[in-house]
DNA sequence: CGAACCACGC
DNA sequence: GACGTACGTGGTTCGC
């Protein structure tokens, strides 16, 4: 027989920690829902991994408890409970009881006595016990049979506290927690302990002398004068703070352990309750979303499939859809069209389309207009089919991101389900997932794409007017529309790979890692998988003994910043270091890169993905092209194999130069920041000169380091904690570091106060070019969303503004080159640098173009400076 | 298959 | 004072 399990749930400290830690959730009636939510998904976790035989939660009573006849103040100054938590309480009570679970509360105790009390017996009784709390009180509880659960950061992480793990962390046993209670006491209890005692000395007392009893007893054997005296004098109040801290393991409950046996719940009670709430997530967990979508059938439509193509059905104004089922579109093949518009619904199967002479001549007309989704996609996979899509006025994926790019884009469905739109089904759903993901038979195809295509024609004039609403227009027909076209370009053409050069770097870079390995054995003294942060840091930390530097939820950190620390301590840290620093470039750059390279063609073709990023940067996967080694040289060299795709022609890489700090300078209106930026200074000396109130000339290379990790701080808006991980500095100096910038150049200062309080009010920032960003956690009372939020808010419009600038220079350099009918060609983007080839005698060209269509593609207060550079391969345009 | 960890770029 | 800290992509390991 297996052993009972009995879970005991502290259900007010859960139900603040959710509330806390999840921003304020509304459902559709304005209920707020972020504690309920959170107790929600606590409760489901701890049922699937727990599977309890016995459960109960246990409340808190009313105001008053047995503890105040000791002690009339205690939990007194307490904040009140905020309403908007109050008023989830009922939906709490509720939940449970549609899961059948048992909950209990006691006038005059607290939840924890309830717990302590059920616990002994249950222990008593030969059961298994977990506790579960937000509160680490409940602590003392733990023993053999009981673990004590305690939620770490946010609701979904736990600490368990064994009686081992208690030994381990206070170097005391659990029995002996209250005793540390009695003497630092609890301010959030108002348990006063005994003055001057914190965590550590009362620690340090206790593993010393015992229990608080047998200290008070040998008073005169403390060390230290003062704080022999405190002890002294408020020995009583040490007594009565470990009593009130005190778990009581005999209040009179009237449950019995039978009576909280669980037998599981009712899926109809607890799915019409989450549909009440407004909690799809967890609807979705329940497996019975798919049952619903089937369950609901969509309202039927009517179409055509087309065998033969005919000239009225492609007429001036339609919604056009392609769909490919690959996410890769380089490679994978076209599955159908579907074509809406005032002649009709239409699908239209890919050898139907490709084999008419109508089809193609509408497609590339550019007066033969179309709403698409995702025209960049659309337009590469028909290119492979030699038609070029012309005439796309309307691109339902950009539109979609350019209005919130928090949105989740997954697919037309989830666009339309975003704008109230429900009759179509996910891809997901439709075509499945997985192994089981199939294309089912004609019929039900056509319908499916058709209806993709009625979302476009019904959706976009919806979004044309939300789009005009925030002014965001320009932003979508003249920089983001345009720019897809550019970039259907770039991806298309590719770029050469030297594959010769890729696989000799890896052939020695193999011999490397196989003398590195070998050492590293020798070091540790027996074999190893270097590769498992879990092997590593049982070698470096157990075997080794090395100093724990830091530690993650799971074990021992061995990130880079921990090992370097450790260097000194022992050779083999040096050693596993460069062994890792080799085998990124071996998995990533070498072998994941011949991965991705077109055997014909011998090319890459990256794909930018230009509805994702929360700033309006692209990113680049398959293969990602934007991190491409630079810092170290070992890896740079990774850069040889890009070479360009013609005899005789170079890479030619030109790049911004502090574009960020440019565009801070613009928008704060910084004088300081100004001028340094028009007489062209050293930014980094500049701000060292500031910061540290020195002449150029003494500017040190340490001054300028720190100057340049707090420009980059501001950049890429970290905080005062982020700094001081990156110059290895305490907190405080960092946020000194921050304080002494912002004194400095008043108007960023001003800047960042102004863009805070400009997003509390509106809600969302703008970049330069109406790009939006909408931060609804600014008004939060959870003190890390809302600095995030603020964090954000100053960051978004400095990183934001620069990813429209380069945009636009994309979009201006597209048609310089088209103008000088220069042969040259844009191949990448990285974020404030463009990548061309170009044939040798267009070198002297671009040269002067390049920076002069980049420099002015914006005017701002301060200029904007280019650098440029080419050679033979990427490495050597430097 | 997903989570956790690590590392590369801007 | 808590809390956990720029944006991305991708590789490996590990437990389910």
């Amino acid at each position: 027989m297996t052993k009972n399990k009995l879970v005991l749930i502290d259900g007010n400290s859960i139900a603040y920690r959710a509330f806390f830690a999840l921003p304020l959730l509304n459902n559709d009636k304005g209920v707020h829902t972020n504690a309920i939510y959170g107790f929600t998904m606590m409760l489901t976790r701890i049922l699937e991994d727990e599977k309890p035989s016995h459960i109960l939660v246990a409340f808190d009573a009313g105001k008053t408890t047995f503890r105040h006849q000791t002690f009339s103040e205690y939990k007194g100054g307490r904040q009140k409970t905020p309403p908007e938590l109050s008023e989830q309480f009922p939906f709490i009570r509720e939940l449970l009881d549609r899961y059948s679970i048992s909950r209990y509360e006691l006038e005059n105790y607290e939840a924890d006595d309830i717990i302590g009390t059920l616990s002994l017996q249950a222990e008593k009784e030969g059961f298994e016990v977990k506790v579960i709390s937000g509160d680490k009180d409940l602590t003392q509880l733990s023993s053999e049979n009981t673990t004590v659960a305690i939620t770490k950061k946010g609701i979904t992480e736990i600490e368990e506290y064994t009686p081992a793990h208690i030994e381990e962390k206070y170097g005391i046993t659990a029995d002996r927690i209250i005793d540390m209670k009695g003497l630092m006491g609890d301010s959030s209890d108002n348990i006063p302990g005994v003055p001057g005692v914190g965590e550590k000395t009362a620690l340090k007392l206790l593993k010393e002398f015992g229990t608080l009893e047998d200290l008070l007893k040998s008073i005169d054997q403390v060390s230290g004068a003062k704080l022999k005296e405190k002890l002294e004098q408020h020995k009583d109040q040490a007594i009565m703070s470990k009593q009130l801290a005190t778990i009581t393991r005999e209040a009179p409950v009237e449950v019995s352990l039978q009576d909280l046996h669980y037998k599981g719940y009712e899926l109809d009670q607890v799915k019409s309750l989450y549909k009440e709430l407004g909690f799809n997530s967890l609807l979705d967990k329940l497996g019975v979303a798919d049952e619903d979508a089937e369950e609901e059938s969509l309202a039927e439509i009517s179409y055509t499939i087309v065998e033969k193509i005919e000239q009225e059905m492609l007429t001036d104004h339609s919604a056009f859809y392609v769909e490919i089922l690959e996410d890769n579109y380089h490679y994978a093949d076209i599955t159908g069209f579907s074509i809406v518009n005032e002649s009709g619904s239409y699908f239209i199967s890919k050898e139907a389309a490709l084999q008419s002479e109508l089809f193609k001549k509408w497609a590339e007309d550019p007066d033969k207009k179309k709403t698409v989704y995702d025209a960049k996609r659309s337009e590469v996979s028909l290119r492979h089919h030699g038609i070029h899509l012309k005439g796309v006025d309307f691109d339902l994926l950009l539109a979609t991101y350019i209005i919130d790019p928090s949105e989740t884009i997954e697919d037309v469905a989830s666009v339309a389900k975003k704008h109230g739109y429900s009759a179509i089904q996910s891809d997901e759903i439709f075509y499945g997932k997985g192994a089981k993901r199939k294309v089912p038979e004609t019929e039900q195809l056509a319908e499916h794409l058709v209806r993709k295509a009625l979302v476009l024609d019904s959706l976009k004039n919806q979004l044309i007017d939300e789009l005009e609403e925030n002014k965001q227009s320009d932003l979508f027909y003249n920089l983001e529309m345009p720019l897809s076209l550019i970039l259907a370009d770039m991806e298309s053409f590719g770029i050469q790979v030297d594959l010769n050069r890729l696989k000799e770097m890896g052939k020695e870079i193999i011999l490397k890692l196989d003398e590195i390995e070998k050492n590293i054995f020798a070091l540790a003294g027996e074999a190893f998988n270097i590769n498992s942060p879990k092997q590593l840091g049982v070698i470096l930390f157990d075997k080794l003994g090395l100093p724990v530097i830091k530690k993650t939820k799971t074990g021992y950190s061995t990130s880079a910043d921990v090992l370097e620390k450790l260097e000194a301590d022992h050779e083999i840290i040096r050693e596993i270091l460069h062994y890792r620093q080799l085998g990124k470039l071996q998995s990533t750059y070498i072998e994941g890169l011949l991965k991705v390279v077109n055997n014909e063609s011998e090319k890459v073709h990256t794909r930018f993905n230009q509805a994702l990023t929360q700033t309006g940067r692209l990113s680049s996967t398959d293969p990602n092209l934007q991190n491409i080694p630079i810092r170290l040289e070992e890896g740079r060299k990774i850069r040889q194999a890009f070479i360009p795709s013609e005899q005789d022609w170079v890479i030619f890489a030109a790049d911004y130069s502090q574009i960020e700090l440019r565009v801070l300078a613009h928008i704060a209106d910084d004088e300081k920041l100004i001028s340094a930026f028009r007489e062209d200074l050293d930014i980094h000396t500049k701000t060292a000169m500031e910061v540290f109130h020195v002449e150029a000339e003494d500017v040190t290379s340490n001054m300028r380091r720190h100057a340049k990790a707090v420009n980059f701080g501001i950049v890429y808006g970290i905080s005062d904690y982020g700094l001081s991980q990156s110059l290895g500095i305490t907190r405080k100096e960092a946020g000194q570091f921050i304080e002494r910038y912002l004194e400095s150049y008043p108007g960023v200062k001003q800047y960042m106060e102004d863009i805070v309080y400009d997003a509390k009010q509106k809600g969302f920032v703008t970049t330069l070019l109406q790009r939006r960003r909408y931060l609804p956690e600014i008004t939060s009372r959870n003190f890390n969303l809302r600095s995030f939020a603020e964090r954000t808010a100053m960051n978004t419009p400095i990183q934001g503004s620069a990813a429209d600038i380069i945009k636009k220079a994309m979009i201006d350099m597209a048609a310089r080159l088209e103008k000088e009918n220069a042969k040259s060609r844009l191949l990448l983007q990285v974020h404030d640098e463009l990548i061309f080839e170009a044939p040798k005698d267009e070198i002297e060209l671009l040269s002067k173009i390049v920076p002069e269509v980049m420099e002015n593609t914006v005017e701002l207060k301060v200029p904007l400076k280019v650098d440029f550079s080419f050679g033979p391969t990427w490495f050597d345009a430097k």
